[in-house]
DNA sequence: GGTCGATATATAGAGTCACGATATAACAAC
DNA sequence: GTTGTTATATCGTGACTCTATATATCGACC
C-alpha cells in the first residue's frame, strides 16, 4: 500500500525549512541570528549561507509560516520573523513526519539480519 | 568546533546511493530488482524511478562502489551489479554517518525544552 | 574622520541533481 | 502479431543550494 509519495529532494527542502522554523520556536529572531543559532546548537553541524537562507525565509513568509516585521529601534535595520500559528503546527508534524522517515529509512539501511544493539 | 561541512544535497545524494548499496548487500541484483526490493522493504516508502536509478548506478559503479556484469543466460540481457570490497565498507561506515546526523538532526528541530518520552 | 571588521539583508549566476518523458528490446500470453 | 511486463538507457526540464557580489550600518581603533 503506497502512501504519500516520497520526494528525497523535498525531503532535503523541509529539513532546511524545519531547522530555520525550530530556531524561531522560542522566539522571534532576525536572520542573522537564526544562522548562529541552528550552527551553534548543532555544535558546527548545520551552517547556512546567506544566499541559502534568505530564499528560504522569503518562502516560508510567501507560505504563512511565519511573518517578518522590519525593526529599526537601534537603527541598524532588521527583519525579524516569528513563528505563525501555522508554522507551529507545521513544524510539530513535519518533525514527526521526519522521525518516521528517517527512522524507517535506518531500519532499511541496516537491513533485516542486523540485532538490534 | 567545526567538524566536516555538512551539505544537504550531498546528503540527500548519500542516501539513495546507500539504500541501492543496502540493497545489494545480500546479493547481486540488476536494476529493475533494486527498486522492487527497496519498494518492498520500506512498504512502499522509497520508490526509484528509471531516471533516478540507472545514473546513480552508473555513478556508483564509476567509483567502484559496485560492479556490473551482463548477463545474457535466459536471453533477457539483464546488468547485474554486485558490492565490492570498497562498496562494502563504504556502506557500513557512511550508514553510521547518516545515523549520526539523523539523531543530531531530530535533537535540534525537537529543541532543548523537549523531554524524551 | 577614515578605515576595517562584524553585522545584516538581498539577488543574480552557476552548478548539481532528481525526475518525467521517451526510446529500445526481448519475452510471455493469448 | 499484438499487448503487457520485464529491463536498461538517455535527454531535457525544473528545482534547489551555493558562490559571488552588492549594499548599508555600526563599533573600534588610530
Amino acid at each position: 500500500m503506497p502512501e504519500d509519495d516520497f520526494d528525497i529532494q523535498g525531503f532535503a527542502r523541509d529539513i532546511n525549512e524545519l531547522l530555520i522554523l525550530s530556531a524561531l520556536r522560542s522566539e522571534p529572531k532576525h536572520g542573522y541570528q537564526i544562522v548562529l543559532d541552528i550552527e551553534n546548537e548543532s555544535n558546527g553541524l548545520f551552517r547556512f549561507r546567506h544566499g541559502t537562507l534568505y530564499p528560504i525565509l522569503h518562502r516560508l513568509e510567501k507560505e504563512g509560516l511565519i511573518r517578518g516585521t522590519w525593526s529599526k529601534d537601534v537603527g541598524r535595520k532588521k527583519k525579524v520573523y516569528s513563528l505563525t500559528g501555522k508554522g507551529r503546527r507545521h513544524l510539530s508534524g513535519e518533525t514527526g513526519r521526519v522521525e518516521d522517515v528517517v527512522s524507517r529509512l535506518v531500519r532499511v539501511l541496516r537491513g533485516p539480519d542486523q540485532a538490534p544493539a
